[in-house]
DNA sequence: GTCTACGGATTTTTT
DNA sequence: ATCCGTAGAC
């Protein structure tokens, strides 16, 4: 039954996952259904074609990807059928095949992977010994790319010309010495020994009978290769991808393998996805107008179904700290005036760099909005985790000096950089492990050269005795008590974690587990072809260690009763590629920040930008701070401050009227709130229009006026800063710490039995029916490009009545909340702001949805210190806590709390002064529980339940929200 | 003197 | 989370 896959694509969709070409590109902007498209021809294989499902490879990009494209295939033809696919990051396939076929190209089975800190210690310490003056983080990178290229460091070495290359050179080639030591790949050698083992034994993939892959624009040449290879039986091969997309050139991505797979494979049927699903028309004509600035791009067809919508909002701040005050009060109002038809999980902002989070992570936590981070820290990056993790390692393979490195001193043992150093050196030159070394010395066979303290000696022997008596017990008591020492706040949080991670080394070494497991992770036996056969308890450690350095998936709240918690996300634009939200922030488009002042490509850092904004389902805001954080001037981007782009943007945020949230709803396909509930959750609302920031990007009047009186420039600036970021950093940390440590837990119920039956069906119908898909017509959408390039995205019409649309907004400021580029001074003497000068900490508040009854009993009984502590209000009796009646309703504890308004935009002065005054008052009575508390007490929730991670996890954890449709 | 521990500022993007 | 500078312990 063709139908239940195909009867939700169009007609390119439908061709490209039933067509009988071999060799397939789908090219497909963003939002067309690319991920759709992809899973469908996947079903479409199994179901029509008959292929089985261990004879299909599937490779991503990134472990959410797979994730996200597993658990849809999974709603195509059930689990039973979903987990034989040999689906996941090019990465983890490689993996798969060297972990059982490695012998062929002499790879012992018991090799471990090296991730980037392994790799990056390697390099600094071989750097650092040698004396070379080469940036360790540059040399790491530059390794990669060699690698990534496939030329090894005797290559290298014969053709490297300057000191300076030779110089290069000798680190390479040590740093792969050092990785053979220890028994180590590194990513890149993933790939690398996966092709090799390829060539060498093609048999391996003999019964491969399709291989899809996603992002196609991310491969590198290795992964060329590996296409090739995987493929090479029977040439059946479908890629998805975007040019406009590729934004991994750093990574070595080349953009070229589209036009070298068409060379390679003549036949190859390219597909043009066109229509885009995803984004109003307002933001695809911003976005397309930013891309097709790059001269060289092929021009494209881009078209909206949505309706035009509002314009996207291009707004100027005078600093990072004012950018988030006013990210987060547009966030508010647009969630108020929506009617709470959005909510935080509908709001996303996307980062150029991480580290850019500080100020907008400040600026959530004082107003109390829930957030997580995604893209920034990893789940096994944490240090809890990585911590045991790397003493299991070391329990699992003592051999790997990289983690006992780091955990060697870990409980400090009085066991010093410089004894390490030297213990390590002197090991390396005797050609043994670092482990046996210390051994040898704790055991008295053996006196270093290096100089060791009576103390350091005693510490060297506490952890040796540590890692004897785990390897036995293959448990870490040692680093519980560390993480009680070193983290006594944040102890239990911290342990619970551990815990899981202990529940499920445990649970990986049970046997069933195991052989489940190992199952999954099984290639077909291939006659004649020997593959190793595991012991499966032997190997139980070392495989769950494998997979949990491939597993980086992040981790997503949940609450109790397995709905999602309401949470806003904040990512890089790199995390983010793939995932929609109703409403995007990109703050920071600032020269040097995008285009980043370290990216050699701007036509990179473009595409980076046109990838962030066409994540924005109906809202879109850029943003710049008129100086960067460190009070530098900064400059709007210049992909933004090209002639002709402000047209497509509004100063300042939209004014939402009722019909417009209808036309929200509609964009987002779900039920519009009516209009009393909207009326209700306006009246929550300070200001209902985004006029407090001059558009100018000046501060506003009240905060000038302070500058002027307190003349010197520094003070002024010192002003705005020391006050809420300086006293609320801590507390957000601890927040957004918090945050980080709750954990995924509920494993998807995801319906098996549904879903099998629905494979069934497939299967059943598909029997009934004949289909003939040859009839299907070969159309090659590519031949009807226009040659002009001329702007070809046509949202509602054509770019004349875009033009015409809104009247006069390209030269004339004559919006709804008129010409506010000076505010009114009337209006901003009444404006408080005391609203942040005064009382800004019983503003630190989690407002996380009106925590359940339970949720704070619960949290209760822990004993966080909180930074601030003293300063917030005991915990609530008789709370007044706009506990909100609608369980999820979102409290604006910094604006009034509804009450009576005539005027439906109250008229400033008078209004807003009483308003003040109220609220003033109100926020010193509504009981206050602090965000941290609330965040533990999510995870101590979430701990009891089913633990899930790691492999488990790996494979569907990341249910990425946005029901992309 | 040497080495370790701790506090404070700063950070491109990822398998 | 990483890198650097300083204070304190051997």
């Amino acid at each position: 039954m063709a139908t239940g896959i195909l009867s939700d694509l169009n007609e390119a969709q439908c061709e490209a996952v039933t067509t009988a070409a071999d060799v397939v590109q789908v090219l497909a902007p963003p939002g067309s259904g690319k991920t759709k498209t992809l899973t469908a021809r996947v079903a479409y294989l199994l179901a029509e074609r008959r292929l089985k499902p261990w004879n299909i490879i599937v490779c991503t990009f990134t472990v959410k990807a797979a994730n996200e494209m597993k658990e849809r295939i999974t709603k195509f033809v059930g689990h039973e059928c979903a987990k034989q696919l040999k689906l996941g990051t090019f990465h983890s396939v490689a993996l798969r095949y060297l972990k059982q076929y490695g012998q062929h190209i002499g790879l012992g089975k018991d090799f471990g992977i090296a991730d980037s800190s392994d790799s990056k210690a390697i390099v600094k310490r071989i750097i650092k010994k040698n004396d070379y003056s080469i940036d360790a983080g540059g040399a790491r990178g530059r390794i990669s790319t060699q690698k990534a290229k496939g030329i090894d460091n005797e290559q290298f070495s014969r053709k490297a010309k300057n000191v300076e290359q030779q110089e290069f050179a000798r680190i390479y080639q040590e740093y792969e010495e050092t990785l053979k030591a220890s028994n180590l790949l590194d990513y890149d050698d993933l790939l690398l020994r996966c092709c090799l083992l390829l060539r060498t034994e093609p048999a391996c993939v003999s019964n491969v009978e399709a291989l899809l892959i996603d992002e196609y624009q991310d491969t590198n040449n290795i992964q060329y290769d590996l296409m090739g290879l995987f493929a090479q039986h029977r040439n059946v091969i479908t890629i998805v991808g975007d040019p406009d997309q590729s934004i991994y050139g750093f990574r070595s991505a080349e953009i070229k393998n589209l036009t070298r797979m068409k060379q390679q494979w003549p036949d190859t049927l390219t597909i043009n996805l066109e229509e885009n699903y995803r984004s109003s028309g307002a933001i695809l004509h911003a976005a397309q107008h930013i891309i097709e600035q790059d001269e060289s791009r092929p021009p494209k067809k881009l078209q909206a179904t949505h309706t035009y919508g509002q314009r996207p909002v291009l707004r100027k701040l005078p600093s990072a700290a004012a950018e988030a005050d006013w990210l987060v009060a547009e966030l508010k109002r647009i969630q108020a005036l929506s009617g709470d038809l959005l909510q935080p999980n509908d709001f996303a902002v996307l980062l150029r760099s991480a580290a850019l989070s500080r100020a907008i992570e400040t600026a959530l936590g004082r107003e109390g909005v829930p957030y997580r981070m995604i893209g920034g820290l990893r789940f096994f990056d944490r240090a809890e985790v990585k911590l045991l993790v790397d003493y299991l390692r070391v329990v699992d393979a003592p051999g790997n000096n990289e983690a006992v490195e780091r955990i060697i001193n870990v409980p400090p043992r009085r066991v010093g950089e410089g004894t390490v150093k030297g213990l390590h050196e002197e090991a390396r030159l005797k050609g043994v492990s670092l482990w046996s070394l210390v051994l040898d010395v704790v055991q008295g066979r053996c006196k270093p050269t290096t100089k060791v303290t009576p103390a350091t000696q005693t510490g060297l022997a506490k952890f040796v005795d540590v890692i004897l008596s785990a390897q036995k017990k293959l448990a870490s008591v040692a680093a519980e008590n560390h993480l009680k020492r070193k983290f006594p706040d944040e102890y239990e949080a911290r342990w619970t974690n551990v815990e899981e991670l202990l529940a499920q080394t445990i649970e990986a070494s049970d046997p069933q587990r195991l052989i489940a497991m190992v199952d999954d992770g099984a290639l077909p036996s291939i006659e004649g072809l020997e593959r190793r056969t595991e012991s499966v308890s032997e190997n139980a450690l070392s495989l769950f260690l494998a997979n949990v350095t491939l597993a980086t998936a992040g981790a997503e709240k949940t609450e109790q009763d397995g709905e999602k918690a309401q949470q806003l996300t904040i990512s890089t634009i790199h995390g983010a590629k793939g995932l929609e939200w109703p409403v995007v922030f990109i703050p920071a488009c600032y020269d040097g920040s995008i285009p980043h002042s370290r990216a050699d490509d701007n036509d990179e850092e473009r595409r980076l930008l046109y990838v962030g904004m066409t994540r924005a389902q109906a809202l879109l805001y850029l943003s710049t701070p008129l100086r960067n954080s460190q009070r530098e001037e900064a400059s709007m981007s210049t992909f933004l401050a090209q002639p002709g782009v402000a047209s497509f943007f509004e100063e300042h945020g939209p004014s939402i009227a009722a019909a417009d949230v209808r036309a929200l709803a509609k964009t987002l396909r779900r039920d519009c709130p009516s209009d009393d509930a909207i009326a209700e959750s306006k009246k929550t609302l300070e200001r209902d229009e985004d006029n407090y920031w001059p558009l100018t990007g000046e501060e506003p009047f009240e905060e000038r006026a302070k500058w002027d009186h307190s003349k010197s420039g520094n003070a002024a600036w010192s002003f705005r800063d020391t006050r809420p970021v300086a006293v609320f950093s801590t507390a957000t940390v601890t927040m957004q710490q918090q945050q980080e440590y709750s954990t995924a837990s509920t494993k998807t119920k995801a319906g098996s039995v549904s879903a099998k039956a629905q494979y069934d069906e497939i299967l059943e119908q598909q029997k009934l029916e004949k289909v003939d898909e040859r009839a299907a017509q070969v159309r090659t959408a590519s031949e009807d490009k226009p040659k002009t390039r001329k702007r070809q995205i046509e949202g509602q019409g054509t770019i004349a009545s875009f033009f015409a649309k809104p009247p006069g907004r390209a030269g004339n400021q004559s919006m709804t909340s008129g010409g506010d580029s000076l505010p009114d001074p009337k209006i901003e003497s009444a404006m408080p702001s005391a609203k942040r000068t005064k009382q800004p900490l019983q503003k630190l508040r989690n407002l996380n949805s009106a925590p359940s009854e339970r949720a704070l009993v619960r949290a209760l009984p822990l004993t966080h210190k909180l930074p601030s502590a003293p300063l917030f209000r005991p915990p609530p009796s008789s709370t007044n806590m706009l506990t909100a009646s609608t369980g999820d309703a979102y409290m604006f504890l910094s604006s009034s709390p509804p009450q009576p308004k005539e005027e439906p935009a109250p008229e400033p002065a008078d209004e807003m002064s009483t308003n003040d005054d109220v609220r003033a008052e109100e926020t010193a009575k509504v009981k206050v529980r602090p965000a941290v508390t609330f965040h533990t007490t999510s995870m101590q929730i979430a701990a009891p339940q089913r633990k899930t991670l790691g492999m488990r996890r790996s494979l569907q954890g990341w249910n990425a929200r946005g029901g992309k449709r």
